[in-house]
DNA sequence: GGTAGCCTATCTACCGGGAGGTAGGCTACC
DNA sequence: GGTAGCCTACCTCCCGGTAGATAGGCTACC
């Protein structure tokens, strides 16, 4: 097995484990069963828990960023670009997880430095994004929003990140995201 | 010391390191430390770790239920009431900590079946108080809102939660909370 | 009113288990 | 034959939990 499949494998099923249970309730044990090595094979790939947290976020946000990159190359609408956004969650939802980055805030107060660092950084990424496509909506008379895109960024975010945690709380099989969806529009799209 | 008043100090203990580190993060040692007694005097009062985070969640489900009945006693206006609910979240965001029960429902897959049905109860009766709220305030003309107050509530609920963790996450001196209220104010005040 | 017996709230001392992490050896492939 | 990748074996620390003792207070009966 090359270094970097094992490191891949590693690093899947660490995110599985930390959008399930959290960082603080996944063990080394866990990560060596679901990837088929022994726990001290681990430290070869990643000297502590602490550079694996910060590798799988660093990870995480490189997808987001292509993603990101993805959706804004499409030439759709600025609606249509949300609603792909909210689709990433929507998806993360219907695998009854959360998102890695909400897991990980939660637990914000025990996490290495670096890792609150990357965490931070996710945060802006998705709030910058979301309030300069919502600014573009506005220009282009898609929406009828008249306050800050970047209270309507925010707003967004924090609901699709709760939304998540309750959503797996509630247990149900409702689709809460497609809800907070709708919302959100109502609101871009009424003065 | 009363039994009873040790109880309330091991409970007050555990909400405090819950919401700063997580349902995972905290340890019978912490909770002796800051109650001074020793951890196996814990049991006494607790048998396990289930039943102190069971009390401990339906002790703050019965602070909940006072909280609404008394906002629901004052006779203010919806919107007033509504701003009174949200409230006891931004004072949550300005100690720098999260609620208790997005705490627990992020932690959810770890926790004990009996705590997981606690904390759905606290989701549960804030929806149901929201969108009520919500409705009466439609029905009374404070509102222009068309939508379903269950969507609205779900949408708030879900902000505020998620708008907590990332408000710490954020590490920031911003009130994201009071930014949440505006955008949800905004969302029911237009048709 | 003294004392016997029980209850409350805490203590010390210990347990098995599992956590993350380290040292050093084996194997197989370039 | 060096090194990449994984192993066995081990360490230390701390976890939640248990057992049993202790000190002090309340109750009730002679």
């Amino acid at each position: 097995m090359s270094s970097e499949a094992t490191a891949n494998k590693l690093l899947d099923a660490a995110q599985v484990l930390i959008q399930e249970r959290g960082y603080n309730a996944f063990s080394y044990k866990d990560l060596a069963e679901d990837v088929g090595i022994r726990t001290a094979s681990i430290h070869y790939h990643f000297p502590g828990k602490a550079s694996l947290g910060l590798a799988l976020m660093e990870r995480y946000n490189d997808e987001l960023r292509l993603a990101l990159a993805g959706i804004d190359g499409s030439g759709r609408t600025n609606k249509a670009k949300l609603k792909s956004f909210i689709k990433l969650y929507s998806d993360t939802e219907a695998r009854g997880a959360i998102c890695l980055c909400g897991s990980l805030a939660s637990d914000r107060e025990t996490l290495p430095e670096p890792l609150q660092g990357a965490v931070k950084t996710y945060i802006e990424s998705s709030e910058q994004w979301i309030a300069s496509t919502v600014k573009d909506g506005v220009r282009d008379g898609e929406f009828a929003y008249a306050g800050r895109p970047a209270d309507a960024a925010a707003a967004l975010l924090s609901s699709l990140q709760g939304g998540l945690i309750l959503s797996r709380a509630r247990g149900g099989t409702q689709s809460l995201l497609a809800t907070l969806q709708r919302v959100f529009f109502r609101t871009l799209e009424s003065a």
